[in-house]
DNA sequence: CTGAAAGCGCTTACAG
DNA sequence: CTGAAAGCGCTTACAG
């Protein structure tokens, strides 16, 4: 009893029902007497027999399909966070019945609104850091195309479609109340500060405002801007240094900088944390492992995924959809020279 | 002139002709006259218009679409080498007109025969370590079920379709090279053991040849079994120092097991590497941040992910397909005591 | 509870 | 170079 590749009509001419029944069966349909429906499911699984995606697709003018489009316009290669947030995203997306279609693009390339015009995806899941300018674009792009859509990030004012995020204020206000906590006065915040990304822009109004709390006032001269990478890092604390401002902290916008800048300090024979805190933002896997322990605020990869794929499905489904944020953690480690408890090198990798 | 939802049949309209010579002129065919084809083409630009996909894979029988089938049953996090390639695989088959579509798997689970079956994909990619009696029985399944398929890892005799892989013998030897030049006579292994990794067992033969020619028989009082976790490296060094015999250089089997090795030894007051030597096997970009910087084994995860993409999309295309395996690098940085020219982090991250 | 029938939107022999 | 037509394999109103 075998057949190639078997369609319904096969397995209706075996079961001896009509292929609109075998489709019923297969379905689930309450329609179908349990006893044929059992029948018809056990000669499908004989078969080795699965519904073709494409008629079905076709007919349902669904894909049941998730495109995931990760990109990244840094230096460095694609942002760890984005990584592992792809464990859950698949996970959670399997467990409610969709695939996840993967690509990796570069902010400049076309933005495929087709996935959605295709029929090869129902909605997108966006990833990435970016320049707001032009990513507003081609938000505003898909949004016209009828895309839905959720993106990782901030809530942006006016910003089209629905996004989730982290509460990058928040995340900030937790790293300068840590080192304030610590009797740090003079905090430097090293990072993106143009309007271009609202994260950091978020990031360094938290650290602000822990500050004014504390009755100190963010000094210009303790501020460097820096892409997300080590090598800007590292720079801006040399260029820190040369200005001969005093500082016993550094707040980074991302661990990548914060990770340069504690080499560039260590370079410079000033003591991490003796004589300077460093705090990052992220902990990707090696902040775990430099030396020493970075500080820094977590954002949760594996909820993060959860919300975004449960967002984006929902809005498939047409439920409604609310943009939201999640609060961000801080992992205390020795980079600051607080009294660390137990040594948390977090997941390996 | 807006249509809702555009089909091939409205473009044909639009442009006075018969929807077969749209198909054809969407598909470029030298068929149709290059102003008609030019003329319906600007049309369906104009339209937003997208083959749909579901109705072109019903005809065609493809998706166009590779599944990358990620499975990983060690206790850490997915393994970064296989989510960097996932770079290089969804460039790979974007250059060649497929979409990947990502599953993350236990060993355990189904391995979704239905992928092909359903019209999901028109082959998968295999990525990731495992027990290999367990594996051996999936591909066969998938064999049966004559889903096209390449897995990447190293040739083993038997076993069902196509591979591709690092050498990892060659790797092992060049590891163990690089010990021995050092002036290392006393070399350890840690790592699996057992013939369930036909990977690691490479790297251990490659380790083993490479002492042989130096005269040296490999000591069994100086393997260790460890699985690829930093808590098993450092648990193995913790044994062989009870062991007591003496041991001036280590082979990890992976980077994890070597920076926790690399941690037992320097909470064990042993100086990495004045006294013990370790070198690792994957170069993650941990490898580079750790102090001192371990020196390891690289995989080109970018050759290995287009070396895939190409396997399979030649396997779908019926082209013939051969299973290879590509050469690893020795990557030197602190951790044997060589002189290194010039520091190497690698790409961040 | 089941069947006959229409139709989703394409691709491609076939005929001209 | 172009068109009319068949058909890919489903899902689902409609009728019974």
């Amino acid at each position: 009893m075998k057949v190639e590749n078997p369609t319904s009509r096969d397995i209706a001419d075996l079961a001896g029902v009509s292929q609109a029944t075998v489709s019923r069966a297969l379905r689930n349909s309450p329609l179908v007497r349990e006893e044929t429906r059992n029948k018809i499911q056990q000669i499908a699984r004989d078969l080795n027999y699965f519904v073709n995606r494409n008629a079905a697709g076709l007919r349902t003018h669904q894909s049941n399909t998730i495109a995931l489009l990760l990109f990244d316009d840094s230096d460095t290669k694609m942002n760890l966070f984005f990584l592992s947030m792809l464990d859950s995203i698949t996970r959670s997306a399997a467990r409610l019945g969709y695939d996840v279609l993967v690509s990796l693009q570069q902010l400049t390339d076309d933005w495929h609104i087709e996935y959605q015009a295709s029929h090869r995806a129902d909605g997108l899941i966006l990833l990435g850091y970016g320049d707001y300018a032009e990513y507003r674009e081609k938000l505003a792009a898909l949004a016209a195309a009828h895309t839905r859509f959720i993106i990782w990030g901030p809530l942006v004012e006016g910003q089209p479609g629905h996004s989730f995020g982290c509460d990058n204020e928040v995340g900030g206000y937790l790293a300068a109340r840590h080192l304030l906590e610590l009797g740090r006065k003079r905090i430097g915040y090293i990072g993106h500060m143009a309007r271009r990304s609202p994260e950091h822009a978020a990031r360094y109004n938290g650290y602000a405002r822990a500050l004014r709390e504390a009755g100190i006032e963010p000094s210009e001269t303790l501020h460097v801007s820096a892409d997300n990478s080590e090598t800007q890092g590292y720079e801006a604390v040399q260029q820190l240094l040369q200005r001969g401002d005093s500082f016993d902290a550094l707040f980074a916008g991302t661990d990548l900088i914060a990770i340069g800048a504690m080499r560039a300090l260590q370079d410079a024979a000033v003591s991490v944390p003796g004589d300077v805190s460093v705090v990052g933002f992220d902990d990707m896997p090696l902040a775990a492992y430099v030396s020493p322990g970075l500080t820094t605020v977590q954002q949760n990869a594996q909820l993060g995924g959860d919300a975004l794929v449960e967002g984006i499905v929902n809005l498939i489904e047409g439920k409604p959809v609310q943009s939201g944020l999640m609060a961000p953690k801080l992992i205390v480690r020795e980079s600051c020279g607080a009294t660390v408890v137990q040594r948390d090198r977090g997941s390996a990798g």
